[in-house]
DNA sequence: TCGCTTGCTGAACGATCGTATAACAAGCGC
DNA sequence: GCGCTTGTTATACGATCGTTCAGCAAGCGA
């Protein structure tokens, strides 16, 4: 009988691909102490000398996974301010929404990103992606309030406050669940955002 | 010549005790992933077997260090609410401007804040533990918003939005303190909070 | 069909993890 | 001064960690 090839080769681009959403979905399940790279490895169906081969290390992989699914959310966020049309406290809104409504307040991306803080102490590299996506993040935050006609002077610390509103429902959500639903963070969300604005103007 | 004890022998709550704070030096310095037995054991200056004989486990001691640190940190806010007075608007911004300044933002205590975080998905206990924590600053600043003249129906929505802001702030404090000064954290979530409360009434 | 490139495997290495346990000794009570 | 309680040490164990590397084999090109 013909016997199936043991594993199937693919070019580099399309396995790194694949380890990083592997590697994604077992620091979603298991937090950052499950990623191990046995685990990724069996996660993505391949041998744990892939990782060493395709990275050179874990903390490469994981610095890439982050970088990722920083992207991801980056792109839905605009796509949801996109989606909101002109009206510039309606982009705002959307801004602020989109971030804790599926699919990004999505638990496993959340867990996701709780792992990526837990390691930022630990590795130069991490701390380095987490100083670029918080500076985006609240780039777009400061570009919305902007357009919404909070004034240059009170910009900076509403951009900042906001951002904290929003990663401060984001945390809890992501560490209990139980305590509001999805809906409800976004809701309060919205209102402290209205409060924050109307203070700054 | 007379050699000196090998070692000294103590009663167990005030070896518990000193574990306890060696793991919290180990978790401010290292993060969770260097909170291992033996790095504890060598940090309190005793073998890595009195862990297991004081506490059954490193988890328990883990769960420990939290419940310790959390009641000093809310020990440390009762005291700045009672010293600001009776207005009921100086008490409540002495709770939220205490929790993003020293010694409650001192960044090793933020450090092993988030290295508990990143232990709620794995361990059950810490997940309780963290539950109860968070209840009870919302309690506290649920009540202080009550007397600040917040109404009832606002109420529970105004103090998630409070921790939440304060709870960011204090994680991007964290995470990169070159970001703005603890003192700016400080003020920006005093205005914060202005805002907050202005939009629930 | 055959050879060659190279993606891939799987075993092995040393280090470190948490835990269990037997032996030791500090220091109190007598 | 001496025995006893028990806090403490030191070691050993199995599991798992990240990394390395010699060799296999998939599948394209000739």
């Amino acid at each position: 009988m013909t016997s199936q090839p043991a594993f199937r080769r693919v070019e580099p681009d399309a396995r790194r691909a694949s380890l990083i959403e592997a590697c994604a979905r077992v620091l979603a399940r298991e937090g950052a102490a499950g990623a191990s790279v046995r685990a990724i490895a069996l996660e993505a169906g391949v041998s744990p000398g892939l990782v060493g081969h395709h990275f050179g290390g874990v903390d490469a992989l994981i610095a890439a996974t982050y970088a990722q699914v920083e992207a991801q959310v980056s792109a839905a966020l605009d796509a949801a301010v996109a989606a909101a049309g002109p009206d510039p406290r309606a982009r705002l809104n959307a801004y602020v929404s989109a971030s804790l409504l599926p699919p990004i307040a999505d638990n496993a991306l959340l867990s996701t990103w709780i792992a990526f803080w837990s390691l930022v102490r630990a590795r130069p590299e991490i701390a380095r992606l987490h100083d670029e996506q918080y500076g985006r993040f609240r780039a777009g935050l400061e570009a919305l309030l902007a357009e919404a006609g909070v004034p240059s002077p009170a910009l900076r610390r509403t951009a900042i406050a906001a951002t904290a509103l929003v990663d401060g429902l984001w945390l809890e959500l992501c560490l209990s669940p139980h305590t509001f639903a999805e809906g409800e963070a976004a809701q309060i969300a919205r209102e402290g955002l209205a409060g924050l604005t109307s203070t700054g103007r």
